[in-house]
DNA sequence: GAGGCGAATGGTAGCGCTACCAACTTCCCT
DNA sequence: AGGGAAGTTGGTAGCGCTACCATTCGCCTC
């Protein structure tokens, strides 16, 4: 069995990797040295017969170079197999090619789409994304925070716009571009990407309303800041129709189990509630999956609207009307923003509205005048 | 231009971060040397009257430092908000403190819970994740892995067992744990966490024909090397129950609404069958809506079956039977293996069998004998 | 009391790379 | 022909940290 290496035995002998470095009769005179035991930028560049900078510049920046040397030295670098440290390269040049995500929660399927989009936003540019999930905790935010700066990032995106004042300050210090995501706000740190949760929330209780529903109740879990501000939307509307607010949530985190009983706890306080503005998809397919059990009728009886629209929604019996969120789109761009930003490009506008879209479907359709 | 730093005179003079170092009265002399211009071991050395070997023994070992210099590099530490940089210390000690983590998805809630786990099972050890998506691609996975291993990370921790050779090749001389998950195998690199996906689709098919159900199909979408066992595992209880395989798949992405497509395929090639083997839960969610829109009664005309048990599958209308994978718990065993590892403890079981469960519910209700 | 051993601390020399300059080569303009 | 300008290449000195010793000091053993 293969011996690994535990913190006291690491390097010097250096396990025995297939490669065996310079076969060149290089001085190997048993020189335990420190080393990796990789070939370097030096060993490539005695390959190649020239300078080490002029290997690190065709590395980097090819057109300075050559065509000849650069012919030269692609060669060498593949005959050696050689690998640029980063490690080395972010400490000779003061700066790491990482850019730091900070998003609140893995498991909720919006921000994995913002991370395939962040991702995908990448391409094949040499920037690595160092990944922090701040499990909707401002502390630990702030903790992971630290730690990325510490790395000297070229770019960092965080989710929301809420951030503790000591954040928001190493925000404002970090010395890289800074994009705040999935919200937007008038003051950002640097940059923004996202939409008006509150616009979005209006939206929904607004179409609930113009449906023709009565008694509107609102359901939500895991209230973060942009729940709370989907909420705020939804209470607006109900204030400027003179409706009731009717208000049931939870700290627990969202799913389609706590659907069911946010629906159940609503109806005992609110019997007749006619519509469900929620939170998220997870609840609303929980509502759903409730009513049906419950041989509630969707939307007859009660209408049901989610928010995000998950594929699921579309083809949900019947399909459940939701708001349409840029997620993907989300991550493209900030990752775009940043990008520019670090080109040293300032954009025009430095807080971008990505927009929302309300999804109509059977779940809300309209209703006649009531009884 | 003026020597440079001795270890006397140590660079009190900084660009002006808002911190205001060393106000000391010290030679600021404008010196615009390379630094990254914030506080280094030598400065919390300096302050706290110590070589700079024992602040970086204080930090790394502290039980190696008397209790009182660690009392005053503590202080210095935090009047100077010294944050360690992390290339520096990967250059020098020649590995990083980083775990390398590919996974061939992101959307895939899947996957999100792995990371969970994995994020969890590191605690507050001071160890990074470096986190990669292979999109599927085997290509795209070597190429990952490359450059991860160019970081020398403390371990590393890949999806599948399925590696190309050359892929497998870069894996076994890593020169760190490795740790495959999701599935088990007879050979692995080095160590292995899952479950055996053959036994899993072997168990739902059982299951089905247990039930009474006649004409058992299958249903799948994107298959990657684990639906592909699972398959396996359905075709060969099909063949020992001498029933007939009914399989159809497509290579795009799982989805709801690609259980519903699906459905619709199976129905047309073979409008009889009684039972659906989905590849996973969206699509067995898909599926369900199809035939709650069709009409068709689940589970008296269709039982289905799902797999990877999502909370809404206890939930949904019929509540619907899955395979509970151990998701979440896949992940923290990976870190938990990896780290012994680092540390130096080799396992007693280089392969751990997670297990699954089946959890039976109302899509999959005991059948009478048939007309 | 001499010798020795372990614990605590420090000095030095890099890790592999890039910033900064210097040098050297063309080639064009006056 | 001389004097740059522009393009290429190389040397040197660190970036901030840790590995590897060397040194010091206290304390125990014989």
């Amino acid at each position: 069995m293969r011996a690994h290496a535990s913190p006291a035995d690491i390097c010097p002998g250096r396990a025995g990797l297939g490669r065996s470095v310079g076969s060149d009769g290089s001085d190997l005179k048993n020189r335990t040295r420190r080393g990796s035991g990789r070939p370097t930028l030096a060993d490539v560049a005695g390959r190649a017969g020239v300078g080490s900078i002029t290997v690190s510049r065709a590395l980097r920046d090819p057109e300075r170079v050559s065509e000849h040397l650069r012919r030269r030295i692609a060669a060498a670098v593949e005959e050696l197999g050689y690998v640029p440290n980063p490690s080395a390269r972010a400490l000779a040049s003061a700066r790491a090619d990482v850019i730091g995500v900070l998003v609140p929660s893995l498991t909720n399927n919006v921000f994995s789409e913002v991370l395939r989009g962040i991702h995908d936003g990448l391409e094949d540019c040499p920037l690595q994304i160092q990944f922090g999930n701040t499990h909707y905790s401002t502390r630990e935010e702030e903790r992971l925070l630290r730690v990325f700066l510490g790395q000297r990032p070229a770019a960092l995106v965080v989710s929301g716009i809420d951030q503790e004042p000591a954040t928001r300050r190493l925000l404002e210090e970090a010395g890289c571009p800074v994009v705040q995501i999935m919200e937007i706000g008038p003051d950002p740190v640097d940059m923004m990407v996202g939409f008006s949760h509150f616009e979005a929330g209006k939206a929904v209780a607004r179409h609930l309303v113009d449906v023709g529903c009565r008694k509107i109740g609102f359901l939500g879990a895991r209230m973060d800041p942009r729940t709370q501000r989907r909420l705020a939307g939804y209470r607006a509307v109900m204030e400027a129709a003179g409706r009731t607010a009717r208000v049931t949530t939870t700290a627990a985190p969202s799913s389609a189990s706590m659907g069911v009983s946010l629906l159940h706890r609503i109806l005992e306080s609110e019997p007749d509630v006619d519509a469900i503005v929620c939170n998220n998809d997870d609840i609303a397919l929980g509502v759903l999956f409730a009513c049906q059990r419950a041989g509630i009728d969707v939307p007859e009886r009660i209408s049901i609207a989610g928010f995000n629209d998950l594929d699921m929604m579309s083809v949900a019996f019947p399909s459940i009307t939701s708001v349409r969120t840029p997620r993907y789109e989300i991550g493209r761009c900030a990752i775009a923003m940043a990008l520019a930003a670090i080109a040293g490009e300032r954009p025009r506008e430095s807080v971008v509205d990505l927009g929302f879209e309300l999804r109509i479907r059977e779940s809300t359709r309209r209703r006649g005048p009531e009884k």
